[in-house]
DNA sequence: AACTATTTATAAGA
DNA sequence: TTCTTATAAATAGTT
């Protein structure tokens, strides 16, 4: 679309590359945009610029349209009786969404070896789940400190939400929409 | 673009609406599709349809866009010294991926008012982090009876999530712990 | 950043 | 839905 046709390669010079995101990428927003507002629908967009810099765009916000993605109820399929598949359905969402959970769980704790965070939770973690005493053997001592260390992990989770990385909500989005195809 | 200019509102009819969107959501696609050529980038889509069917599009797929940006190292900013902007930065990613996480928990808690995982996990946190009782004075009964419950909610966490780490069980614990306050 | 010659997308219509 | 086509819009190359 201008002086002259383009092959749809990669453009080798990196200086038209970068012009030509950046006039591709607001266009494309663009269009996005306009896709929202005609059809009254949601629309959400993430892109990496050459430079690997993160770029996204929502309507109304990514954030909103990975909500009401998972705010969607699963509807009972008429061809089959009862309510087997939808619980089947169920079943597969909680285990994706495990999953998913698992994904970025991994990734915190890759991302939080200086944090707090998971440190806490790790502390928590191996009081509740490994440590050797059965829990009701705990002395009084010992259960106190779990208490509190999982009020600490609590309140430290509490404390750091914030908003939204659109990445997380396009990744949750990608695997409920493969999900639902 | 094409026989006239339309106005940037909300198409009435609703037939139409859907023409448009149909034709407009392909547009937008192939234009997301030249981008991700020409430049060599990730891009990720996520739209819903008139009707609230999502459609995705993804270079080289949804998920992969978002995996890299989860995977993503934050790097530290020349204009500040030292670690101080990469560490806002993963403490910011941190925060986002909790309220995320968040999210997902209440989402799997509307869902699955038919399912085990989340009625366990409340009831595990409710006894947790609401009880009237604070935790040292829950006499032995309770502390087995809280004990079973945990070993039960771990068991069929384990069983759906063969490589979830016992801490992300723990983060779920606490933000459903969250949800309730 | 702006400017245009062209190409591309698409609104109507069939 | 799919195609056609007149027209609006996007943009490649240029300044």
């Amino acid at each position: 679309m201008g002086r002259r046709k383009i092959e749809m390669k990669m453009v080798k010079d990196s200086s038209s590359r970068q012009v030509t995101f950046s006039k591709r990428r607001t266009g494309l927003f663009k269009k996005a945009n306009e896709l929202a507002t005609l059809c009254a629908v949601q629309v959400a967009i993430v892109v990496f610029s050459p430079g690997g810099k993160p770029y996204s765009f929502g309507h109304p916000s990514v954030e909103e349209v990975a909500d009401r993605f998972l705010n969607q109820v699963g509807k009972p399929k008429v061809s089959i009786p009862g309510q087997a598949v939808d619980q089947s359905r169920q079943e597969a969402k909680v285990g994706k969404l495990s999953r998913q959970l698992n994904t970025i769980v991994k990734r915190l704790h890759a991302k939080t070896k200086q944090g707090e965070v998971l440190r806490e939770a790790a502390r928590a973690s191996r009081q509740e789940f490994t440590h050797q005493k059965p829990i009701n053997e705990l002395n009084r001592e010992e259960l106190l400190e779990m208490k509190k260390s999982m009020e600490k992990l609590r309140e430290k989770v509490k404390s750091r939400i914030s908003e939204i990385e659109a990445s997380s909500s396009l990744l949750l989005l990608s695997n409920i929409a493969a999900e639902q195809a």
